[in-house]
RNA sequence: GCUGCUGUAGCUCAGUGGUAGAGCACUCCCUUGGUAAGGGAGAGGUCGUGAGUUCAAUCCUCACCAGCAGCACCA
């Protein structure tokens, strides 16, 4: 006598079990039509699935969120039987649903290509059209494998005889297709509907281990309806115009080149952007109470032994030998060790900690070719790195001191707010298990004091200690994780780094590693596709061009610029022989964020024609007041702050160079 | 690194087994024009690199290099 609950708090009695199907009937034909699944006691089920005692139910329509996992679940069914339709002999292996869509992997002599797309999709659309209803069976373990290779998937057989053995072998039919499924299902094929679209083929290793089999894999993109679809398709299309490497050609940022892969060539417009993001976060630094140094490129071998990255990190770092000498030098891959050094020289006192020492290092790592990615992913790039070498005591204070300043620089730089997230030991990691112990907890209860909420990320720690992982959320919704906080006992131990503490003792200090943009490289990226090249004023590589309309003009176009250049401003004059409307078009196109135009009635007024960057008015100002007024626009956000911009001004007002960014 | 795709002018791209084309950008000339492209002329490429097939290769084959997508990696 089931009793089943619904979430309207109603209660509702069955004869024995009963199916979903059947309690969504007893509630409305309506439901009975709309219901896709359900959800008994939170676990999400198929609908078919015989309720035998109370229950706690929900059914899922496609109006729920959950239908999306459903859907695509479900298409991915429907793919893979269209490819085995297609091509017979094809092996089945996988197909989950992702965020945005779902694929699946086949093995398969000859890969797929694009070009198959339009027939596999032509074939999706029949076998949803022919609406085959999805059936749950369960099968014998011994019989799955049998069937499963005497068809020749040995994929899924293997996969059967990896299941635990209480995990029920569920198969799903669908007309005559079927496959190895943990389920749920909708009730049909039909279910899926029309809103999908194959995206890409890609190589993946068969369970991700790249040891493993190269697998052929297509991506595809599904939806509840056509109109989800085309926004996802739009949001496609909106982070391809962001891409900064697109951005950064198109404004002359920096360039690649064969002979240096992974390494940047910055143009004047893309270094003026890194020097003016260098200027800022040394000002905050220093605010902060760090310390800056800078150490060695190349440092023998011997170091990077003690330190543990010669073992684990050999094949990735750069190596230098002299011939007359006999010595392997490796470009610095990171600053720790070169820090540790700086540390270990001389006697420290307890008194000199916590000693925050702060390096804008210089790395070199050889990453893997497939991994590079315009200047996100390089091979030679700079951190805003720094180490806090400290007492246990001093972890709390320091981590919550560490994440109000990467709070207050994710604001400046226009991010409003960062998940945090905490990544726990790894399989591959150095020191014994009670440092780690000691390290997690450390870690967590400095988030505990420090108010900071986190997510787990486990197994995701670096070798030598757990870390925070501060994650970044774009204008486009895009995650980059950036900053980071380590907690690390092993490193002070291998190259022993000791102060002296009151007790006149020898101790070890704990070294926290953080940076709050990862590397200028990286982070430079996100901003480009964060503000889609149109940067806040402060940070824009040209401020301000001065366009003259006429040949007349031209003295009192270079007067304005150098009035301006003089106030600290990045300008230029364009006197081109040419009309206005293609200056304007030029700067615009190059996303200037203001445009001053000066013509004949400028020139003997002493006036300037300001138009700002995704408008299309003007504003008539007298040269002063437009020197004054794009100067005060033109201070980073914390030396707005530091002048006050009047007194009592709050800390935290909405800097006239983000209201300015266009919308 | 692995799988697949791509590589032609500064940029975006077309094209052919008989040694190349467009638009924009660039240079010069005309034009002095008031808020997103004024007109004309010119210059610019050993078709990623190296081998092979062929009477003949930018085009076909192979290798390498680089880029793109995904996977794997990311101290």
């Amino acid at each position: 006598m089931p009793a089943i609950t619904l979430p309207d708090g109603s209660v509702r009695h069955f004869d024995g079990a009963v199916t979903g199907t059947a309690v969504a009937e007893s509630i409305g034909p309506g439901l009975a039509k709309a219901a896709l699944a359900m959800e008994v006691d939170g676990r999400l089920v198929d609908l078919s699935l015989p309720i035998g005692t109370d229950a706690a139910v929900r059914f899922v329509t496609r109006k729920d969120e959950a239908a999306l996992g459903l859907i695509r679940h479900d298409a991915a069914h429907v793919l893979a039987e269209a490819v085995q339709e297609l091509w017979p002999g094809t092996q089945v292996t996988i197909g989950p649903a992702i965020e945005n869509g779902f694929y699946y992997d086949f093995a398969r002599n000859e890969p797929f290509t694009p070009e198959d797309f339009p027939a596999i999709e032509a074939k999706m659309r029949e076998i949803v059209a022919r609406g085959a209803r999805f059936e749950r069976e369960v099968w014998p373990r011994e019989e799955a494998i049998r069937f499963f290779e005497e068809r020749g998937e040995r994929y899924k057989a293997e996969l059967i005889r990896d299941l635990p053995e209480s995990e029920p072998i569920s198969i799903y039919r669908q007309g005559d297709w079927l496959d190895l499924c943990r389920g749920p299902h909708m009730r049909s094929v039909a279910d899926v509907g029309s809103a999908f679209k194959l995206m890409k083929v890609a190589g993946a290793y068969w369970r991700g281990d790249h040891r493993n089999a190269m697998l052929t894999r297509i991506y595809a993109t599904a939806w509840r309806d056509g109109k989800e679809l085309d926004a996802h398709l739009l949001q496609l299309a909106e982070a391809e115009r962001r891409d900064h490497r697109r951005i950064g050609k198109e404004m002359d940022l920096f360039h690649i080149q064969e002979e240096a892969t992974g390494s940047i060539f910055w143009h004047p417009k893309g270094w003026r952007l890194y020097t003016v993001l260098q200027d800022y976060m040394r000002r905050a630094q220093q605010g902060a109470g760090y310390q800056e140094v800078r150490t060695p490129q190349l440092v023998d071998r011997t170091l990077w032994e003690a330190s543990g990255h010669w073992e684990n990190y050999r094949d990735h770092m750069f190596i230098a030998t002299v011939e007359e000498e006999d010595k392997h030098l490796a470009l610095k891959p990171m600053n720790c060790p070169c820090h540790v050094q700086i540390f270990r020289h001389g006697l420290r006192s307890y008194r000199e900690l916590p000693l925050r020492m702060a390096e804008f290092g210089a790395c070199h790592r050889y990453e893997p070719s497939g991994a590079l990615h315009g200047i996100m992913r390089v091979r030679a790039f700079t951190q805003d790195d720094a180490h806090i070498f400290c007492t246990d005591d001093q972890i709390a204070p320091e981590t919550a001191r560490f994440v109000a300043m990467l709070a207050d620089v994710y604001r400046d730089l226009g991010f409003d707010s960062f998940r945090v997230k905490f990544a726990d030991r790894p399989d591959n990691r150095a020191g014994s298990e009670e440092s780690w112990d000691k390290a997690e907890a450390a870690l967590k209860e400095a988030c505990r004091l420090a108010g900071v909420e986190y997510e787990h990320n486990p197994g995701e720690g670096a070798f030598y200690g757990p870390k925070l992982e501060f994650v970044l959320r774009d204008a486009i919704g895009r995650d980059w994780q950036c900053g980071t906080l380590q907690v690390d006992y092993v490193l002070p131990d291998r190259l022993d780094a000791s102060f002296i503490g009151e007790d006149s003792a020898r101790h070890r200090p704990v070294m926290l590693h953080r940076a709050i943009l990862g590397s200028f490289e990286r982070f430079i990226g996100i901003l480009i596709e964060q503000f889609a090249g149109r940067f806040p004023m402060w940070m824009a590589p040209v401020q301000v061009v001065v366009a003259s309309i006429v040949t007349d003009a031209e003295p009192y176009a270079l007067d304005v610029a150098d009035r301006l250049r003089a106030a600290g401003l990045q300008v230029e004059a364009d006197t081109a022989n040419e009309k206005i409307n293609a200056k304007i078009r030029t700067h615009s196109l190059q996303r200037v964020p203001v445009i001053l135009v000066v013509g004949r009635k400028e020139a003997e007024a002493g006036t300037v024609a300001m138009r700002r960057l995704g408008g299309n008015t003007q504003e008539m100002l007298s040269l002063d007041e437009a020197v004054a007024l794009l100067a005060a626009e033109a201070t980073p956000p914390d030396l707005r702050r530091r002048s006050g911009n009047g007194a009592g001004a709050p800390a935290d007002s909405p800097s006239t160079a983000a209201s300015s960014a266009p919308a």
